[in-house]
DNA sequence: TTCTAATGTAAGCAGTGTAAACATTAATGT
DNA sequence: ACATTAATGTTTACACTGCTTACATTAGAA
């Protein structure tokens, strides 16, 4: 038996929105539909989300948490090149596996972070992890280091946009340069490791 | 007097579109004041464009076709390190600039270039603008140049993506470390020379 | 000049985000 | 314990969307 109440509607909406702008992408994802999913009035969603954007900024706010996890490393002791490498590689993996989700924490979709405070808090999150494991590498100043740690994220954020995009524009996905120009892409994802090295390298080593 | 035809309806709306797409968002733009904007009714620009993809399909075209002409370099002399940072500035001046043209091109809107053949043919193209410019800095086998080119290219790509969410996710736009933790991307927006050159730089000398 | 294909229109369907008015119930203050 | 209020849900409806179908006009080929 179900009371007029449901108890625990926001949360179930973000879980359930999070896991359709994962399958189907954020663009089919209909209010109506996820109200339909919980059984509840199509227009109960909006006791808990303002707009559908404040939706999106939810689900993306999931995405930066998750994020933030995937890249993780242990802080106890001093963290290697290796482990900036590997935490590359993660956040990569992130990137490609959740690529919808990807979008949404990255596009525009929610146009203004500072509207949405958790949002803001946790994407700022993701961000502070990254920057003080790679803080750990060398005795830079701050300044530095900020700027070695956007290089460094802008290289893995451009290059999760490339990777896709290759795999949308070669005629045949996951082939070498005969499948056309930009498909080129994919020759670095079969050496992903040591092209981050390599990179990696160049950006600590200044 | 207006006739029946239209006489140059396609090239209309296609211009159209690119500047509404533009200016407000491609989410923003429905066929429906596209038609009226061209006075016309508002199934008529379906006799031109089967879907809604197929008509931002020739929106990021026009794009491509932009950035080819933006990133352009002159290729009878051989080129110098300082032209292929000179095009990096302009690729991601274009993509700062036409920021919401740049998301047509390089998001999911238009989901498989492969069913748009004169897109995929201007897509590769720009990538060839850039791969044929930069094979002329070194004596490297097709693969490297591909290689180098690719990482060049996200580095680029990724770099308009960060600097473009970190004016989003900062407080306050255009300021310093202490707006928070991501708008500390805007450091190289104001070192954007010295940065690629340093970056170029350990690209093309491997 | 006739026929056909290209290009336009009109009407309508199913689906969308969201606003407004109202119903139910949980929480709170006395 | 009870009345009041705020939170949460429902119903109805509006304006808008992409797109389909059936029909109208006309340009160009036969």
């Amino acid at each position: 038996m179900k009371s007029y109440h449901h108890g625990n509607l926001k949360q179930e909406l973000i879980d359930c929105a999070c896991k359709l702008c994962e399958r189907d992408g954020y663009t089919k994802l209909s209010i109506r539909t996820l109200a339909k999913e919980s059984g509840v009035s199509q227009t109960a969603p909006y006791r808990h989300f303002e707009t559908k954007e404040a939706l999106y900024a939810s689900v993306a706010q999931d995405g930066f948490n998750k994020l933030s996890k995937a890249i993780h490393v242990n802080v106890d002791k001093k963290v290697t090149k290796k482990q900036i490498i590997d935490m590359a590689i993660k956040y990569i993996e992130f990137g490609l596996k959740n690529a919808n989700t990807y979008d949404l924490m990255f596009g525009t979709a929610v146009g203004n972070f500072a509207e949405y405070p958790e949002l803001l808090e946790s994407a700022n999150s993701s961000y502070e992890n990254f920057r003080s494991s790679f803080s750990q590498l060398a005795n830079d100043s701050d300044e530095v280091i900020a700027f070695k740690c956007i290089t460094l994220w802008s290289m893995v954020h451009g290059l999760v946009g490339i990777l896709r995009k290759a795999q949308v524009v070669a005629d045949e996905p996951m082939t070498n340069l005969e499948a056309g120009p930009m498909s080129s892409a994919i020759l670095i994802a079969g050496n992903l490791e040591d092209h981050l090295d390599k990179v990696i390298s160049g950006i600590v080593e200044n």
